[in-house]
DNA sequence: CTGTTAGCGCATTCAC
DNA sequence: GTGAATGCGCTAACAG
């Protein structure tokens, strides 16, 4: 690439050091006459400075990292744009990866920010009850280093950012449904490695089991809208033969799967909420398109994006926001 | 941020250069031996290269950026995915900026990756017919100093990129709808001032007037959701008290707007397709989810990333790849 | 095959 | 208030 701060230096007459000083604007404030001058330059010259020269002068490069699943998911795709919204004010950019849930490519990603020095790393959507130890030794020494890091959904003990209230926002949901008067309840309850899965449905679980209307059925699977939809699928198939699927309430761990499951509901001919209620969690941007409306435990994303956003760049990210979700009852559970 | 290839270095016994060659690989091989120090030095101490000095020493930062208008959008976050898998392989991270579809804002993003070097750039859904020469000057300036430059959509005349024929795949699915019987039409079509959105239209209506069925009426608005809700409703309100409304089929240049228009039509208690058809244009993933199933012109959408994503690593971005949509006719415009 | 040295572009002490 | 010099961490000639 081309001119550099010297070039417009040297166009403007003045030293390398004066130069540094008007087009970044340190302590110390050269005349405004020469000011002028520079900046003339600079224009003329069409100067931009290098990002990367100047992360190795100062100690910041003004960038952070976001790890993500799968960006073309509404889940995360809501959360990314919030980031964005978060720290776009303060002129930083955004390293984004998509990691497919991996573990290892989550801890490639994290390598790979760490090596670019971003300011701060912020993960959605990782935390596994296995496989996290490599993750979480690469987190502690990015913090060691001065690296501000903060993580959607369940935090690591020593991290900070936004905790999710998974499980009391599906006990809720539980309880909203009973009220409604479903009374046969099945899981679908994605894959329980992951903490989030793992804590919708004990919360739902929990809540039934408690009121003495205990869930019949929990499936495991993929926590993706095909996971929702082979699951789904494999049930009705199942339970067809049985005659058993009638008026079953069905709560999927992620709207995501949901929209999965709807389509294998549609595909046998059943009728929602007629043959099978059916609810949701996260209440993506999606769900606003679709007929009959999805119930579902809201969370607001992009808000909660936008809140770690915000928390690393105040460096306030050692602090651990909880964010709870909030029941929403919609037409595909109307009795 | 702490340890540096000095450090390792000293650890080893050896010298910084050849802790860089083994560290990573370049013309000249050590010797096994003490390679194996040097990783073993690198790996105790936790070395992670420092990007940015790599990048000032070599003359390429291994970043690329992607300019959207909303990565909340799921034709823009099908794009980004398709990137990402287009970039991945060569270890290369991406820079991610929404704009809001805001000219001055592309701009900005344009020369915030200027200033981080960025190999490449890679603008999604840009093209206006006013306001783009700042835009056309920052990227030719981006261009001479080497940086690759592919434009998605309607390149600028110096840039390569990947061109979608938007008003053939529009006039193609004017034909279809017409063989299915459709013969009362009405365009949303968005904001003219958007290439895309213009090309689609003209497609689209000049297809009608050739065959003798022009089109009845042109909506303007935003080239968003809300955009085709508003459109839609505006319409509807005005031709009810006529009832003018009737066996109409509209279309919508992009999926986007059209599931806006789907929701003021139900909510003026007509349905899809009996009372109005709707056809759309992208055939984005949210699209699988809707009941009726919507009629549009499919893009490949994340093909189309992966491919840009492929041109700019490759440097074969100069060239113009054309990509054609293909009308898909769904539930939405039977008759 | 390995070590020494000179920049990459900029911020920032330190003198003037 | 301004300029000269040093170093950020690393790569790539250039010697040895």
């Amino acid at each position: 690439m081309a001119i550099r701060l010297t070039d417009v230096a040297d166009e403007a007459g003045v030293s390398l050091a004066t130069a540094s000083r008007v087009l970044n604007g340190s302590a110390r404030k050269p005349a405004e006459e020469i000011s002028e001058k520079v900046r003339a330059a600079a224009q003329k010259l069409g100067y931009f400075p290098n990002a990367q020269a100047q992360a190795l002068a100062r100690a910041s490069t003004k960038l952070i990292g976001l790890v993500v699943h799968d960006i073309a998911d509404p889940y995360f795709s809501s959360i990314a744009r919030g980031v964005q919204k978060g720290i776009q004010a303060n002129g930083i950019q955004l390293l984004l990866t998509s990691t497919g849930g991996e573990a290892d490519r989550e801890a490639l990603a994290v390598r790979a920010f760490m090596s670019h020095r971003t300011d701060a790393i912020i993960l959605s959507g990782s935390r596994r009850f296995s496989e996290d130890h490599e993750l979480a030794e690469l987190l502690e020494s990015y913090q060691t280093n001065g690296g501000q890091v903060a993580m959607i959904g369940q935090p690591f003990p020593a991290t900070g950012g936004i905790q999710l209230d998974n499980e009391g926002a599906a006990s809720e949901l539980a309880g909203e449904l009973l009220k409604a008067g479903h009374r046969r309840f099945v899981v679908l309850a994605g894959n329980p490695d992951y903490m989030t899965a793992k804590h919708r449905a004990d919360g739902f679980t929990g809540k039934l089991k408690r009121s003495g209307v205990p869930v019949e059925t929990a499936l495991y699977g993929a926590f993706s809208r095909e996971g929702g939809y082979l699951a789904m699928g494999d049930y009705l198939d199942q339970a067809e033969s049985q005659e058993t699927a009638n008026q079953i309430c069905v709560f999927c761990v992620s709207d995501v799967m949901a929209l999965g499951a709807i389509r294998a509901i549609r595909e046998r001919g059943l009728r929602i909420p007629e043959d099978v209620a059916i609810a949701g969690f996260d209440d993506i941007p999606t769900l606003g398109d679709v007929t009959p409306s999805i119930s579902t435990a809201r969370l607001p994303l992009e808000e909660i994006g936008r809140l770690a956003g915000e928390m690393v760049v105040a460096h306030s990210n050692s602090k651990l926001v909880v964010m709870t979700g909030t029941p929403v009852l919609r037409e595909s559970t109307e009795r």
